[in-house]
DNA sequence: CAGTGGTCTAGACCACTGA
DNA sequence: CAGTGGTCTAGACCACTGA
């Protein structure tokens, strides 16, 4: 372990003991020099980080200080689902269902946002795992974008995993909630209508154009999302 | 904006355009010191950032070169019901349906993990907002970890708000799940049994000591979570 | 085995801001 | 206005690893 990887974990194990309370002054770092025996730019190493991670408050003039904790934000992890089958050790594949290659509907803002003046890609299908269905999903994909996509076929990979290698470094908001099954997406994942399932919602950009559009619902007993939060994040 | 900031965001915008693309390699440090006439931890300064952030690879001996992206991990907001609801305009408040302190049912290990050989508080409410219900709560809590719980009324806060406050820095592990409202919940939440719900189940540890275990349950309609990503993080 | 990144030093000047 | 953190320099030695 690194100097500045020791200061580090020194302080932010003080901190997860309680040992530095929440809102205490740490000692400055003219101190810390001295404790460690080290030259200045080490210690700020040590502390920019902690201060990334959120665990303590650097103040001019003032001095650092322990952060009051909050639990707002977590690390939320989105698999790819062709990799997160794959890691249950089940074969995956995707059904296409529908593809269409249309004009944006006047009056819905969202394809309008994604089909500019040009045409958007419709597709629908379900994503299998084991041969049983694991997801339905609708997605809209803007040919401004992302022309070449016209011409995909999703035999290797399904959309989002196309879209994932074509379209590199994307900007996101996923929505999260919960759904009863409409008819269409029961008889697609073979439910019954009104069962409980987990929408997720994805818009993507890049820049400030938007690229594509998707939800994909999942049974409620199919799937779960999990996020972690701790000292070991940053 | 200082210099290794600027460094940093010339990077990043040239990755987010493409122009830079996945798997490329970028110039190795000497060069930038060239072309931007700084010294290398400058230089180093920003393309840590940008290796945190999750943006390039670093390899000793082979270069830096632009990550190839992943979707997977995003920043997901949990808020704070109370100040979620206050940020709504709605009047915040917890109803307590049931308090008890006993011993781990045996069997449970989840109770077992929380108080090893002593009690656990045992809390059930609602959190309502203006007036109405916003989600059902149902909690453990060790009172070996936070003994001085078993004294707290939750009149001034809830009880996820009050261990906030009380025992802070813990690790967190989230999971996120749509459910079937069964009978108790649906009682609590005041709609019909069977609704879509959003279960939003949470444990949280201080070092190797179980603290809480908290299950809360959101009307599907009533609630969204939303999650962001994209080159600002970091 | 040489080129690359990783760490660290001992200084310097500056910007901010609260005592 | 003085004390604190923020940035930056010009060097040094080292660790790793792929050509």
């Amino acid at each position: 372990m690194t100097l500045h990887e020791r200061i580090r974990s020194d302080i932010a194990a003080r901190i997860m003991a309680g040992t530095l309370a929440p809102g205490e002054r740490l000692p400055i770092e003219a101190a810390m020099m001295r404790d460690y025996g080290c030259s200045r730019m080490t210690v700020s190493k040590a502390l920019s980080a902690l201060a990334a991670a959120g665990l303590i408050d650097r103040r001019k003039r003032a001095g650092t200080f322990v952060a009051r904790p909050r639990l707002h934000s977590m690390v939320l992890d989105i698999p790819d689902l062709p990799q997160e089958v794959a890691r249950r050790g089940q074969a995956y594949a995707f059904r296409l269902v529908r593809r269409s290659v249309r004009r944006p509907i006047a009056g819905r803002a969202r394809e309008a946002g994604l089909a500019k003046r040009g045409r958007l890609l419709a597709i629908s299908g379900v994503h299998l795992a084991a041969g049983r269905p694991l997801a339905a999903e609708e997605r809209l994909v803007s040919l401004d974008a992302v022309p070449e996509m016209a011409a995909a076929d999703f035999a290797d990979a399904p959309p989002g995993t196309w879209l994932l290698r074509h379209v590199p470094w994307t900007e996101a908001e996923t929505r999260i909630a919960a759904i009863a099954a409409d008819d269409a997406a029961a008889a697609a994942l073979a439910i019954a209508p009104g069962t409980a399932c987990l929408s997720v919602e994805r818009e993507t950009w890049r820049g400030d154009d938007a690229v594509t559009w998707v939800r994909q619902v999942f049974p409620g007993d199919a799937y779960d999302l999990v996020a972690r939060f701790g000292a070991a994040r940053g």
